[in-house]
DNA sequence: TTGAAAGCGCTAACAT
DNA sequence: ATGTTAGCGCTTTCAA
């Protein structure tokens, strides 16, 4: 059969026939087999390097038995700050070791996450960090448990490690914050509970209610996907209803986004009319006037963390490998402009 | 020899042999060749559907002539709205056409983008994105000549359609704007002139400075790669210069964000002390106090046309090739009460 | 319209 | 230590 156009490319077979050696030969040196005369295996590199070859990722993941070539990172958004930093940073740190990262997102829809999962396995990738949309799929958890997983933000109950932020013991601080100054009439606003870190949140505002000798069950509560839209729309749903609360804790990225737009909106002034915690890293929440009090999330070191273990889920060494469940890492309350005692405490 | 390990997935040779056809008519099948009678297609299709047969993207594109499995998206940063929207609406888009899309972020740093670029050809990308780095490689240049390329933000000389935004006219209305408040010292903050749009934004505004009857050479400049600490050092750099001037414009995205950081930091009045102008998309530009007078892009635009002229690319059909040169977004000035007379007017 | 078989470019088992 | 050769899973010639 006459030869596909060739693509001007140069491969293996080239560099064999150059060299008068197998192409076994030289997949080995170029591969830092041991298996190889070290003489031999330089002047092949060099050669290699000489004419430009660059190893055809799709053959080489194809062929191998094992290949890091890609791995796959599954958001459910991308635009805030929690998934974007996250992206780029998790991208850095892994096309150190030679991998590309291949980026989808699920928009939160359990089907299309399947989906791309599917088409993830399909690309073969050699694991993946993802952030499980809220109402993931058993064949979704199925494929997950077959391929090295890193979780990020979120649980989704499979067995592997994940990147989370240790939002219960901060959420003491928060809750004792505004009880502190004497708020009674405290409103939650946070993410719903079928998504593990809402679960996680709620029960630790509970707690912490309790812990500042509050009533947990008397807590305003409005919980709703993490998107700004439905930031704005809970602060709505939770400072109309009567009575009014005097305080609004807010914990979630998006959410809080939304949230500090409606309450301008609104023409809330703080801490006056209302005492406002939001939770993220937006460097602007310090440019709000008042600058808000934060539970400030490191998402930076969210990210080095999930590449790392990322990168040693997929490393050769076996007692490297990250133990599965949950990895925290501690958020820091920073107050600032936003709560006072309440006006009418 | 000896078959590997069968990954337990089934392939196009099991459909083949369990329908009693051969492997290419599978493929031509599940490839809608119209080569196939349309019972026996419509067969082999239900029947890989049963079987949960997915497709091995890497050997698709291994072995297809023309593939459309990848795409290249590759940025200097990431986590910045110009870029993270981008890549989140890009990626989304491309999913739908089947198309994975592969993240890599340069830093800026020509020689990083260069490996990243060969590396993304390595994996046979069809197409791919990119906002250049502010000095690219020759090598790069040759290298992004011989795939199909969409440009994004910043151009790089290379003929090829790009996404841009249309920075010069906003730019008089914006000088138009301070110099009508009665402003004659109004310093220009922006990206540097070896990139593309630095270049067009500083003739944008020195014009614009003429033909408000100011004096374009009497103008302090302060040019640096777009990221917020350079924002935050070009506020001091032109803020600590006598005289100082009366009014700021930012012209970049990354800079307008360390910009206002520094300027409250600062403890500027604004517009008392200082009248600001700047560049982007952020929410909070709007949540500021005072909310500050914005030239705003809409990246979710710059987005959509990007996904599409790469789509379009791509496609079958010739005349929906998006032509080279700029395709321009037209961004708009959003007047608030960070501009005002000068004091010392 | 269908099948047989040759690749795509590489790695890895087996033999030497 | 090196070569020979059989795949990886698919698409695409070529022949029928």
């Amino acid at each position: 059969m006459v030869r596909r156009a060739r693509s001007g490319q140069v491969g293996v077979v080239d560099l064999a026939r150059e060299l008068g050696v197998s192409t076994a030969t030289v997949s080995r040196a170029l591969n830092d087999s041991r298996a190889v005369r070290p003489e031999l295996a330089e002047r092949i590199r060099a050669h290699a390097h000489e004419r430009g070859y660059v190893p055809n990722r799709l053959a080489r993941a194809l062929s191998a038995s094992v290949s890091r070539a890609f791995v796959g990172f599954v958001v459910p958004y991308v635009d805030t700050p929690a998934y974007s930093a996250v992206a780029a940073e998790c991208a850095r740190l892994l096309s150190a070791g030679g991998t590309q990262m291949i980026l989808t997102i699920t928009e939160n829809d359990p089907e299309r996450e399947l989906r791309q999962l599917r088409e993830l396995t399909a690309s073969r990738v050699a694991g993946l960090v993802i952030s499980p949309s809220t109402h993931m799929l058993p064949e979704s958890r199925e494929l997950l448990a077959s391929i090295p997983v890193v979780e990020l933000h979120r649980a989704s109950g499979i067995t592997a490690p994940g990147v989370f932020s240790d939002d219960e013991r901060v959420l003491d601080e928060a809750v004792g914050h505004l009880a502190g100054l004497g708020h009674r009439a405290i409103a939650y606003l946070g993410t719903p509970e079928a998504l593990s870190n809402g679960a996680a949140r709620l029960q630790g505002v509970r707690h912490a209610m309790g812990a500042a000798g509050l009533d947990p069950d008397a807590m305003a509560v409005h919980l709703a996907e993490p998107t700004p839209g439905n930031g704005r729309r809970g602060v709505d749903a939770l400072l109309d209803a009567r009575p009014a609360p005097t305080a609004l804790l807010v914990v979630g990225g998006a959410l809080s986004i939304g949230t500090a737009q409606r309450v301008r909106e609104r023409g809330l002034r703080l801490p006056d009319d209302l005492s406002l915690v939001v939770y993220g890293d937006p460097v602007w929440f310090a440019l709000s006037d008042p600058p808000l009090t934060t539970i400030r999330v490191s998402y930076s070191e969210h990210a080095r963390r999930a590449a790392e273990m990322l990168t040693d889920l997929l490393g050769e060494d076996p007692d490297a490998r990250p133990a599965p469940g949950p990895h925290l890492v501690v958020p820091e309350l920073r107050v600032a402009g936003s709560t006072g005692p309440p006006r009418h405490g």
